[in-house]
DNA sequence: TTGAAAGCGCTAACAA
DNA sequence: TTGTTAGCGCTTTCAA
């Protein structure tokens, strides 16, 4: 039987392109070229399509186009949560970054943005979904290099903003060069005790600012002293307050993210020492945290905004070739907390 | 004619699940009850389609679903920015944390986040396209009361944590509770100069924040000493050193958000002053922030994140009823910015 | 330029 | 329990 649809007064039934053409009196096709500014579709059609469109307020049903053209709106951000349950990422302000950059490039295209939060441990089959199920194409925020592998797999149209693999595309940006000019900023400046407290064992850009930081260290003679972190607050704190017990002659600090830096200026500061007086400290990121703390970060600036927006910019593009890469430069951003 | 798939061996199409039903030889209705694991499917189908699932690789095509079944598997998230540009409010701890408090509850259901930024100007239309493509719901993370109203109309899915108009479901703060709280608290500490920075004059939030300052100070006696901000650093920067040139004898400061505080300390630090010593101050939020700042501030705490939660879940268990209301408090956290 | 008609991949009555 | 058959609302050949 045809679907003779109940629609009564009241009632609140959305209009479809179907209701659109036998109010403009064409047919579906005309409706849909009009709607969607295709050529051929003209003249006073046009405009009795337009009017249909207007007075029943007919909005075009996203699903049912994307399922139609093959075509989708959407970009997906996938973040794997290596933090203390799903959510701490949100709070990190190095994600409110990407998607800060994100948003500006997606408005200009209307198109939107879908996040899918992992866990790292239910992530396998999750993230075989997402990726099966990826729109214009997915950006991985923050991820292990074999899930990352997977879900290039599975959809081409993948750009990671965190070093992965060789054949997934990525925007990277140095921070093997970042950490190791910190070290070296530091000691230009005179220091010669300088610790480093670093992000979690299983991050990529955590390992990464370590082995700058090793590297920076044996180059110049220097001892490591190293903590580990969790690239939070508390952490920064926590670490910092072994690192001045077990070595108190310690001069200067590289600490691998912003956070974890104001944690580390409180620290210091409540043992009575005095930043950027008695010990120098270079954070990574410049983050919103970087401009909050007393005194402001010295510190690496990471631009995530701009790698996030030419990660979004190549989806749109088109599929980025296998082992595609472009690279940012981490640089220097002078503030109070290192001294002279 | 039949569009006899082209399939050669190194082609990569995505299975369908009338290639599982094929395969596992059973009818596509089998197919996708087994898939979906419902009932009125069994034994040893079940398995040979399960069987035939995993070889193929198959992942359901989710947008296919959703058109068949009008439902879909994400909740919408709209902010229009007040602030310069999009994506600066993405950049605000405010907007991390009603992800943070969204995403857990989301993936427990296994549902996506789809975000929508909106720029205050462009924003009729649009708004309308994601009211009338909205997913299980939408969550007003800041928005003004007439776009809330628009979107309520063409989607009744719909919560605001922001205050909005009466019809509008909401799930609340006690903004006006909460300042008035504040300066209380300082006025018992013994302050008697108590200035404000406000938030931007058309953020319905900022516009409560100052009532409630307002009412207190005109309930205690006090002069009311204000200055405006834009809930950025910068701006609580810039208007603290105003307030400070023109009223040298404030010894308290309200300030309407915690990112505007810490700016707010720094100006003042750096007229010499010292916090809490020579001026208290209370921020509002118990953002990251909060924390980072030097002394810690003492602060109004905004449960953004339970706020977000509920939100999802109501929006998870229904339709909410207009007019819908969930209220949450705005709890004084003392930290180091208030004296004695 | 316009319309008829065949799907997109799936779900969900309805029959068997 | 299983399969058959309509659609979901749209885009897009293909004819006219």
């Amino acid at each position: 039987m045809g679907g003779m649809k109940v629609r009564g007064r009241m009632s609140r039934v959305r209009p479809t392109i179907e209701d659109v053409a036998r109010a403009a009196g064409v047919s579906r096709a005309t409706a849909s070229r009009v709607i969607n500014n295709a050529p051929g579709a003209s003249g006073p059609l046009r405009a009795r399509v337009s009017a249909a469109v207007a007075e029943l307020g007919y909005q075009p049903n996203e699903t049912a186009r994307a399922l139609a053209s093959g075509r989708q709106r959407a970009v997906d951000v996938v973040a794997v949560t290596y933090g203390p349950g799903p959510g701490w990422l949100a709070t990190h302000p190095y994600f409110s970054r990407v998607l800060a950059g994100m948003m500006p490039v997606l408005e200009r295209v209307d198109a939107q943005l879908r996040l899918h939060a992992v866990g790292l441990r239910s992530s396998a089959a999750a993230i075989d979904e997402i990726a099966d199920n990826a729109g214009l194409g997915v950006v991985l925020a923050d991820i292990t290099p074999a899930l990352a592998v997977r879900v290039h797999r599975r959809c081409r149209r993948t750009v990671s903003l965190v070093p992965t693999a060789p054949s997934v595309p990525g925007v990277e940006a140095d921070n093997i060069g970042g950490a190791y000019a910190a070290v070296n900023e530091l000691h230009q400046r005179g220091c010669r005790r300088i610790a480093a407290i670093h992000g979690p064992a299983a991050n990529p850009c955590a390992i990464d600012r370590r082995t700058g930081y090793r590297q920076a260290v044996d180059a110049l003679g220097l001892a490591e002293l190293s903590a580990d972190g969790d690239f939070r607050r508390e952490g920064g704190y926590h670490a910092a307050q072994r690192l001045l017990e077990q070595h108190p002659d310690i001069d200067a600090m590289f600490i691998a993210c912003d956070l974890m830096a104001a944690g580390a200026i409180q620290a210091i500061t409540a043992s009575g020492r005095r930043v950027p007086h008695d010990i120098s400290i270079i954070g990574f990121d410049d983050s919103i945290a970087a401009v909050c703390t007393n005194p402001p970060l010295t510190t690496m600036r990471l631009p995530v905004e701009d790698m996030a927006a030419a990660a979004t910019r190549l989806l749109l593009e088109g599929t980025p070739s296998a082992g595609y890469r472009q690279r940012f430069p981490v640089d220097l951003v002078v503030r109070d907390s290192t001294c002279r």
